[in-house]
DNA sequence: CATGAATGAGTCTTCATTCAT
DNA sequence: GATGAATGAAGACTCATTCAT
């Protein structure tokens, strides 16, 4: 009932605008302050420096971007629904934030930003992994999937999602015939390419 | 005799090592400068500002890399072998240039480029995956691989190559007992996981 | 019972304490009121400007110390006596006040101040010498001194005082060995130094 | 021949008016830049702060300071005409750069400046005072002074030529009537006030 | 051609002051 | 009265770009 956000929240709806739109050195905290429709000075009460605030920013998307993922691993289903899950949900966040996430990613691999920022941001990664291969254990042990190398898995897996959702995201206009569809692409990844 | 290269051709050797060691906002024009042993008013001689240094390197590392996949593709071999060569380049490459190929990659997407080279890079990015594409039609039509859709699985290779490429970059500390080579990549790749 | 001292004067020695320590520009208004333990808006109830606390803060300073200076000068007592209080006042105050009194003096030189707090303060300094003056011209006339320029005299006074004072409080490590009582200091200034 | 200033002797001579008329905080690097006709940028092609620029303006101040007042202890002459120098010496100075000495005794006070700078001031007065205790001792060989304590007689001598200098600079229009030279100061001090 | 001293527009950040509660 | 969250004017500092040598 009660629509309010807090006003911190509110500045970092709109810093993961801006810093995505322009990167982190090209961000102005006056344009932040402008689009959370509070005073310049107002970020600083919250936070301590605009590296801060991008560091809070990246902390907070990545602990929701977590508890995503841990929610559908943890729901009931076979392993091949939880893939299209996540499949879905890489989608969407791609949509939604598939500019920042690659920002973040290369702000957290430079050493600029606070170590243990970046330190954080590679536990994510691995955490994600960790569940994929799980969801892929549990596959095997239900012999659904042959009994492949899980970790190389994974990283196909992640990979292909993220160039699948990329595809759609940025290059639009290049196939606006082709369909990419989840289930299509399921099947490309689930049955291999060997004769 | 001496001085080989062209002193564009070492501005922009430098200017690939500050841009992919700081991004394009946080690199800086005097670094570069120093980087090439020239002053920075010499940067000013070749080209029109550090945003078309930008651009003009940027082009130069795509024509670079449009020549090296290029060629593989042209190379006898069979299908297998070339998309081995490719993963060998795309490792190479991630080793030599991985993190300013995102830099390039995001700043591409982001307007504040010029629009001229966003399109360029897309471009390149398109070329490449046709290739790639190429390379399975040829499989598919030697009866080596199944008759697969060769976008998708383009798709489903290059994030897989990108993604294991990274992982051997920068998460070398997280798996140091791990074997991550080429071979077991391939295997992985080509079989497929549903029994 | 308790509250003994007005908000104001909460304030003020508040006030004092924090533009002793970091003059008037460092000084943090809000540091005043969290000395103080009241709200940074109530210093506004009480006071107009930071510049205007400021202000009032000496003025409260400067009667205060004329007050002292009075109640010497009037008190019974021979003109040594007299002058080895004001010693001896000087150096008490110096020891609780002497950066502040420094910072006073730069500040009610410049311009930056309001004339009107200039005015005060140097009639506060011309009446302090007047006082001084009039012990000399007592001993004078009781034949204790010598016929001296009280003017001139009461000058070194001043200055051999606050030198003195600003010995004792700031160069401490300089001199552990070296005994600094008003007894010998008081002899030194009376005997005269020429043969 | 050459009557051109180094820019960096510029700058210092614009931050002294500047500094002495506004004290640190309150004196803007720009403004410091108009006075010595050069960009603000220019300021930090030679300082890598405003605090540094004001330590090195105070280095140099201190320098010059004691220079003079070397050559005035080594030049030949009595005591009492070396005096007479130094009490000159001090006046002109305190003409010229009153107001900033005074800031510089703040600021180096207290702990807000480089803690070397504070050293360096404090070094400055200490051998000050050595040279004005060396003349006297001189006096006292020479059967000129009485066996006095030199040590307190130099803080007297200093205290009390600083109080008359600053008399002179800032009080006046107290005392147009009075006349304030340099010889009565000197029989002021020699002569002592007991009978 | 090559240079680097000089510049000032553009940023982050601070903090006196206000005002709704 | 009392408060402190919010503000934005003001200032230190950076760095792409210019231009005299």
């Amino acid at each position: 009932m009660e629509g309010r956000k807090s006003k911190r929240e509110v500045i970092i709806g709109s810093a993961v605008k801006i810093f995505e739109r322009d990167g982190f050195y090209k961000a102005k905290v006056e344009e932040i302050a402008k689009g959370a429709n509070v005073g310049k000075g107002t970020i600083y009460e919250y936070f301590s420096s605009k590296r801060d605030l991008f560091c809070q920013m990246v902390k907070d998307m990545l602990d929701s971007y977590v508890k995503m993922v841990e929610k559908i691993s943890q729901e009931n289903g076979d392993p091949v629904t939880k893939l299209k899950k996540l499949i879905q949900l890489q989608m969407t966040l791609m949509e939604k934030h598939g500019k920042i996430a690659q920002i973040i990613q290369i702000e957290a691999i430079k050493s600029g930003l606070q170590e243990e920022l970046k330190k954080y941001f590679l536990e994510v990664k691995r955490n994600h992994q960790t569940i994929i291969e799980k969801i892929f254990q549990e596959g095997i042990e239900l012999k659904i999937f042959k009994p492949v190398d899980t970790f190389l898995t994974s990283l196909f897996f992640i990979g292909g999602v993220n160039q699948f959702a990329f595809e759609k995201e940025f290059m639009k206009t290049y196939h606006s015939d082709k369909e990419l569809n989840v289930e299509k692409f399921m099947e490309a990844f689930l049955k291999g390419i060997i004769k």
